[in-house]
DNA sequence: GTCTATACTTTGATAGAC
DNA sequence: GTCTATCAAAGTATAGAC
């Protein structure tokens, strides 16, 4: 009774990463069908509603990602500054490397096709966004900043993460996200 | 001798605001044609390239149209403060209105959906990126911002404004760019 | 230069055998 | 639950008449 999970999960992985490189428009189910080895019948057994139904799965398994390593590279230091300055430059490092571009974020790339078209896949990419400011917004209020302050930065940091992440992207290289962590210091100073 | 600019031009100012809704690989030829009124024939006469010859001009008008409103609104303001909060306002008063969806900027979609597959594109997105950097940069010059820290704050402003855009988009609402303006004065305390 | 017809591929989706 | 065959539609591109 492990197989039956196996197939779906499997899949699932699959057409995660697809999304993320490609995004939304540029995955066809034939592609997914291709690299996981599933057959389309087993696809469509899994998932009744089509590419959107295992879109919807995809993003909320980026979204765990996402919030796990967050988390984690957030809880190890003891300033915010120096936290958010590691979360960062450790995101930047993935850059770097030529071949593997954004494995394992870039909900933005789907966020930003399906904004206008398609309703449920918005939805879900707004709530991961929510989830970072959430997130960010706490651990400041942990470290001392007060709400209001902490939940300006919430956004105002999830918004520089993600556009340095596009400018990474294009330039094939991380310096964006390591010039917005130097920058951290101006916004975080009490 | 006019006739002929005017179908490439219409055929391009079509195809520029379909890429910019919908993104490169969520826009068809097909589409292109219907809306343009253009026939096939016509835009492969023109474009002899096909869908990537019309984008790489597409992202050159895009760029074009960027900086020219980038200069206009820049230009204003007698500080470097007030400017670009002025800059970001106009911007983000466009995501407000729930029908018109970025119309006029965003290659953010574009450079997102192409950094990996389509060297050309990606190519054309960089150097409107390096521009607006640039464009930022020499503003903040005439200010009197020192020429590293101004290099410095036309990367990390254009992150922020791409990825404000971003969330402005995804939350049908011009609330976050308000907020990285918000949070300019504690980058461009000199 | 403009337009039509068509070729060929890939898309997302369904039906039904196993 | 798994897999194959097939669908209609949309995708890009080409040839050639006008």
């Amino acid at each position: 009774m492990k197989k039956k999970q196996d197939t779906k999960e499997i899949i699932l992985q699959c057409a995660t990463r697809l999304f993320q490189r490609q995004g939304y428009n540029g995955t066809g189910l034939n592609q997914i069908i291709e690299e996981s080895g599933a057959p389309k019948g087993s696809i469509y057994y899994h998932f009744p509603n089509g590419k959107e139904e295992i879109a919807v799965e995809s993003i909320a398994m980026m979204r765990k990602m996402l919030m796990e390593g967050a988390e984690k590279d957030l809880a190890e230091k003891n300033s915010a500054l120096e936290a958010f300055r590691y979360y960062i430059h450790n995101i930047a490092a993935v850059f770097d490397n030529q071949g593997s571009c954004a494995e394992g974020l870039s909900v933005g790339l789907i966020a930003f096709e399906t904004a206008s078209t398609h309703e449920k896949l918005r939805n879900a990419c707004e709530m991961v966004f929510k989830d970072c400011q959430s997130l960010y917004a706490h651990r400041l209020e942990q470290w001392g900043f007060k709400q209001e302050r902490a939940e300006e930065l919430g956004v105002t940091i999830t918004a520089m993460i993600e556009g340095a992440c596009l400018l990474s992207i294009t330039y094939k290289c991380g310096d964006p996200l390591r010039m917005i962590a130097k920058q951290l210091e101006f916004l975080l100073d009490k």
